[in-house]
DNA sequence: TATTGTTATACTCTATAACTATA
DNA sequence: TATAGTTATAGAGTATAACAATA
């Protein structure tokens, strides 16, 4: 037993960070999943097709750093639920440009008010201050 | 497309949260994966025996929030590799005191020390203020 | 009947290797 | 040879129901 010091768990970074991550991806999987029957990777996907527009599977990957097999299941899923569709490339043929169908577009809107409401939700305890420091601690640690 | 405000996936709480814990996870892992062979949950159940002494699965499960079938398989684990006992508690012979070994012990000393490291390794990055400001936010947000 | 702990099962998420078809 | 994308497989994590033993 160390009770010459007050470390624990609770204070151990990493346990944190799990719990809160946790919380709030449950959270929020409420939305991509009960509703629209997505799973995490698969919204990521949609989320990046409709906010930047269409592009590869390769060009998701880059801007999402995400691996290739993790967007190769995400789009094959998003496609049986007719989310988008393939668009092989002319040029290169091995390659597809991915587009929101029109339910895709549908769902990447509500989903897109849902998580900015979501993640209001979630700062509303915080100072602005706070909350923006929050931030940027979290993208410091991502990055290490 | 939505480039009408600058929300992205970048600035969604929960995203910023998973990313962050999992590098910290992965970070920390090395240790008790590498070095012991340990999963997760059984750095858990041994830190919680190691730090507030000998209990049963019931009393773990209470104190770090976790379900007993978790604990369990942690528990027999750590039997296995021989880092903790199970006595039998006399006037309640379902429950089981878990007591760590002598290597349990060492391995708990070595652990503990590691985790102040890596934790204090990632607050380096931060003012004292910020970092506790970041642990006090992820406690609110865990607690949701 | 309720509680402690175990087992079975299934789902989510991650990581890597091996493969295809194209270039 | 290299690249875009797919498939197979395994490991790790989570969640729930059903069960045995004991109270």
């Amino acid at each position: 037993m160390h009770n010459d010091d007050s470390f624990d768990l609770q204070g151990f970074l990493p346990y944190l960070l799990a719990q809160a991550a946790e919380t709030a991806s449950a959270g929020f999987q409420r939305h991509y999943k009960d509703r629209y029957g997505m799973l995490r990777t698969e919204w990521r996907v949609l989320f990046h097709l409709g906010r930047y527009g269409p592009m590869t599977a390769k060009d998701i990957g880059a801007r999402a750093r995400v691996h290739k097999t993790k967007i190769s299941r995400a789009v094959a899923a998003l496609e049986t639920k007719r989310f988008l569709t393939r668009n092989v490339v002319t040029r290169d043929r091995r390659q597809a440009k991915l587009d929101l169908t029109k339910n895709g577009q549908a769902a990447f809107d509500d989903l897109y008010k849902a998580a900015q409401a979501f993640d209001a939700q979630l700062m509303a305890g915080f100072s602005r201050q706070e909350g923006a420091a929050l931030k940027r601690c979290l993208a410091a640690l991502a990055a290490q």
